[in-house]
RNA sequence: GCCGCUGUGGUGAAAUUGGUAUACACGCCAGACUUAAAAUCUUGUGGUAGCAAUACCGUGUGGGUUCGAUUCCCGCCAGCGGCACCA
């Protein structure tokens, strides 16, 4: 059958029938909410990348309606973005209409591989009535103390001329563009998702994420466990006369012979500024002179190039609060103003660094313990907490790699952040019926050369009234980041149309938490962290029904290009999923992909292998074509394949065990065509196929004389006499190593003493006894039998 | 350096509450059909020895537990991914 044909055959009629694939809010049917990550759509159309991860949702979800459940399974865009934005800037055109061609683009060619989505729900993160409840969960934010304007050290790529966050700098360069990046301070919103640390770490508990996605998640928050301790600083003209600093060493507080502060800590200020400090104008000018090389290096610099220490001495003493000893504060860039307290105490016996920083500049060194691999840390460091904080002289306090967010962009294209700056009153919330706050369109999209977003050259935006009192205000002009519109969408899918709310709290205690939800290996720690982090503030203000958002996170695999690298077009081994479904048929390219290898591992794209699975929806398809006028009668050898393959298909899908449920329908066929099939049979097979391959089983399934769609059936159940065979054949084994079969009844096996006594009689294994003792008759039911022998 | 993962035929891979290792597919060999080729179909295909029955070896590597280990434990080697002066 030409495939061309059957596809837009069916494309045709699937799109007039609006129910078969709709998610019902009143249906009483268990609900099953399958999601796919949103894609950004991009000007190059749909990738391998996503068909592959979205056939994996598909499939599950056809699977999971013919079960018999009210399958919610949504498709969307992430649409704000970059390279959008750079595309407009380039071609001078609207990011708007060059994301409305994308997304028409993105749906016909899923349309195409006949992804079941229900496409009454679908959404657009950059569609102001979707970005109305993205701006009001910021307000929220702000409202609830959680945001706040910051004037701070950031990432910037000179080239985007756009502030980073830390986690879109890989290698001291822009993530997208690949320029150095350098440092610059510009007044950011930051949002405190750092409150919600110890509850990002502990709601991991009531979802089944997969470990490693559980330990990603714990490691990028990064708790450490230890204490503050207080310093008194000597030097009576110091303004500032305590520094604080945190440890997860607090035992070792007698060994801390000096200090280290970073380079942009407050009191380096004081001392610059302080001119009275006992130190000389030399050393105030070396200090400057190292304050501002340091400032001027990004973090990663900083990191990466300090193979060895560097550091001057800020004139400053302080006193070790456990043995009243005058030690020296140091300034060095190792210590990083954003972590802990930007202070340290140095214990060069028992730090490696501080060893390091010690050595090179003569410090001194004490042992605490002799041998430190024979003490019990964790116990020391209990007892040491405890003596701290009867001394008055600290707490017991955990600390976090994980930041506060930084959530500004000086771009056009993302969502306006709904703040104004009042003269009088300060920062105020845009209010809440003005919403959204929609994005102007302006003549040029480039940010300005100072950085500023291009809304403000827009004075008919930035002009506007306080919302408090009225007076002449101005309309904040940065945009959220990528992630304000991907970190609550799952949410909108249950209720997209509603202008009241972000969703009815009915339908989202209808639908959440999501069941599964399918995404990439490199979503599992930013998206799935910001995600989770904004449901556990919505859930707060009793907004959502559930603490977590997720109950099963799937992380699926990379496909490779030919040559067994990551497909780039740099590479020229970019694979297109739509080229290779007009070569082969979409049926062919979305089991090809299943079949490849486990849904969540790493494969590369070889289209030999492409051709079995070819091959067998050829056959497949002759085989049913062949059997259309069929009228036997049901028998055993038929129950017995059929059966099984309903028991292991159900297995391995509901598993995600795409590649082995591909396998056992292949086995099938080829058992199949050895023996009789009766007509129902052949009804289930198309069953069993059809989650795979939608369109050649629907069109076979209209051809045996349905009327109805093979994707609104239910699912086989397969029935249990059929699923234990009736002769089983035992492997019998002498010392451990397999010697001979025993062929017996299902009731045979039964009774230990008798297949023994069997075992026994084989030749071979005679053979085998011949001069032995039998020492120990192991038998496992149904599984096999041991002889131990001696002699 | 730290954290996580992986290692099975010529290739992609199956099999783990410990129970016949290599299912399914690719490739390859031989055969059928064809003037021929492609396509299709049939058979074979871990290694060594043997006409064969069969025997021995075999899941990165060295040990251990066990009647029995690809599966569990300990050490090592190799590769992949992530993080990295985090106090």
């Amino acid at each position: 059958m030409d495939f061309k044909l059957i596809e837009d055959k069916w494309q045709r009629i699937w799109a007039e029938n609006k129910n078969l694939y709709k998610a019902d809010d009143k249906s009483d049917k268990p609900k099953v909410y399958v999601l796919n990550e949103f894609p950004y759509p991009s000007g190059s159309g749909l990738h391998v990348g996503h068909a592959f991860s979205f056939t994996g949702g598909d499939i599950y979800a056809r699977f999971m309606r013919m079960r018999g459940n009210n399958v919610l399974y949504p498709m969307g865009w992430d649409a704000f973005g970059l390279p959008t934005e750079n595309y407009a800037i380039k071609m001078k055109r609207k990011p708007q209409e060059v994301t409305k061609e994308n997304t028409d683009n993105f749906r016909n060619q899923m349309k195409k591989l006949a992804f079941s989505f229900d496409w009454e729900r679908e959404i657009n993160t950059t569609d102001p009535q979707y970005y109305k409840w993205t701006q009001w969960i910021f307000i929220k934010l702000f409202e609830a103390g959680l945001a706040y304007k910051k004037e701070m050290p950031i990432n910037w790529c000179p080239s985007c001329k756009i502030g980073l966050a830390n986690e879109e700098v890989v290698d001291g360069k822009c993530e997208r563009c690949g320029s150095e990046v350098s440092r610059r301070n510009i007044s950011q919103w930051v949002v405190k998702i750092t409150k919600y640390a110890d509850r990002l770490i502990d709601g991991l508990k009531d979802t089944s994420f997969i470990d490693k996605v559980k330990q990603a998640q714990i490691n990028w928050i990064g708790k450490s466990e230890g204490a503050k301790i207080r310093f008194q600083i000597s030097d009576v003209r110091s303004q500032i006369k305590e520094l604080e600093v945190f440890t997860t060493r607090p035992d070792t507080l007698s060994g801390a012979t000096f200090m280290v502060v970073a380079p942009e800590h407050e009191l380096i200020n004081g001392i610059i500024d302080n001119y009275e400090l006992r130190i000389t104008n030399e050393e105030r000018e070396k200090i400057q002179e190292y304050v501002k090389q340091a400032r001027k290096k990004s973090e990663m610099e900083r990191t990466e190039l300090n193979k060895e220490k560097t550091g001057v001495f800020s004139g400053l003493y302080a006193i070790n609060p456990i043995n009243n000893k005058e030690i020296p504060i140091w300034i060095s860039d190792f210590v990083l103003v954003s972590y802990g307290t930007g202070a340290i105490m140095s214990v060069p016996a028992h730090d490696e660094r501080d060893k390091e920083f010690a050595q090179k500049f003569n410090l001194p060194i004490i042992n605490v313990y002799d041998d430190e691999k024979k003490v019990n840390v964790a116990e020391e460091v209990k007892k040491a907490i405890e003596l701290i904080i009867n001394k008055g002289i600290g707490e017991g306090a955990s600390s976090y790699h994980l930041r506060d967010w930084i959530f500004s962009r000086q771009h056009y294209w993302g969502e306006p952040i709904p703040m104004i700056n009042c003269p009088k009153c300060g920062w105020v919330t845009e209010k809440e019926e003005n919403l959204p706050i929609v994005l102007p369109e302006v003549e040029a999209y480039e940010p300005t050369d100072d950085g500023l977003s291009p809304l403000s050259r827009i004075e008919s935006f930035v002009n506007c009234t306080c919302p408090k009192c009225g007076g002449v205000a101005k309309r904040e002009t940065d945009t959220m980041p990528n992630w304000a519109g991907s970190d609550w969408y799952f949410m909108r899918y249950c209720d997209p149309h509603n202008n009241k709310e972000l969703a009815s709290f009915d339908t989202l205690k209808k639908w959440l938490p999501v069941n599964v939800y399918i995404g990439g290996d490199e979503h599992n720690t930013l998206h799935l962290l910001y995600s989770r982090f904004i449901h556990q503030f919505l859930y707060d203000l009793k907004v959502v029904p559930t603490p977590e958002p997720y109950a099963v996170r799937m992380s699926h695999g990379v496909i490779l290009g030919p040559d067994n690298n990551r497909m780039s077009k740099s590479k020229g081994n970019v694979i297109v999923p739509e080229t290779v479904a007009d070569k082969y048929g979409v049926d062919v390219v979305r089991m090809y992909m299943m079949f490849m290898g486990p849904f969540e591992g790493t494969m590369a794209w070889n289209e030999n292998t492409l051709m079995g699975v070819k091959r067998f929806l050829d056959r497949f398809e002759k085989y049913i074509i062949n059997q259309i006028n069929n009228k036997s009668a049901s028998n055993d050898d038929c129950n017995l394949v059929i059966n099984k393959l309903i028991f292991g298909l159900t297995k391995d899908i509901n598993e995600f065990g795409y590649n082995t449920a591909i396998a056992k329908l292949m086995g099938g066929l080829n058992d199949l065509e050895k023996i009789k099939i009766d007509k129902n049979s052949i009804e289930v097979l198309l069953k069993l196929l059809a989650p795979f391959a939608p369109y050649i089983t629907e069109e076979l399934w209209s051809q045996t004389g349905n009327n109805n769609s093979i994707h609104s059936t239910s699912w086989p159940v397969a029935q249990e006499k059929y699923l234990i065979d009736e002769v089983v054949k035992l492997p019998v084994a002498i010392n451990g190593k397999v010697r001979d079969q025993l062929t017996v009844t299902s009731e045979q096996l039964r009774v230990k003493e008798n297949v023994v006594a069997m075992a026994k009689e084989l030749e071979n294994v005679k053979k085998w006894l011949v001069g032995k003792t039998i020492i120990k008759e192991i038998y496992v039911e149904g599984k096999m039998i041991n002889l131990v022998v001696k002699g």
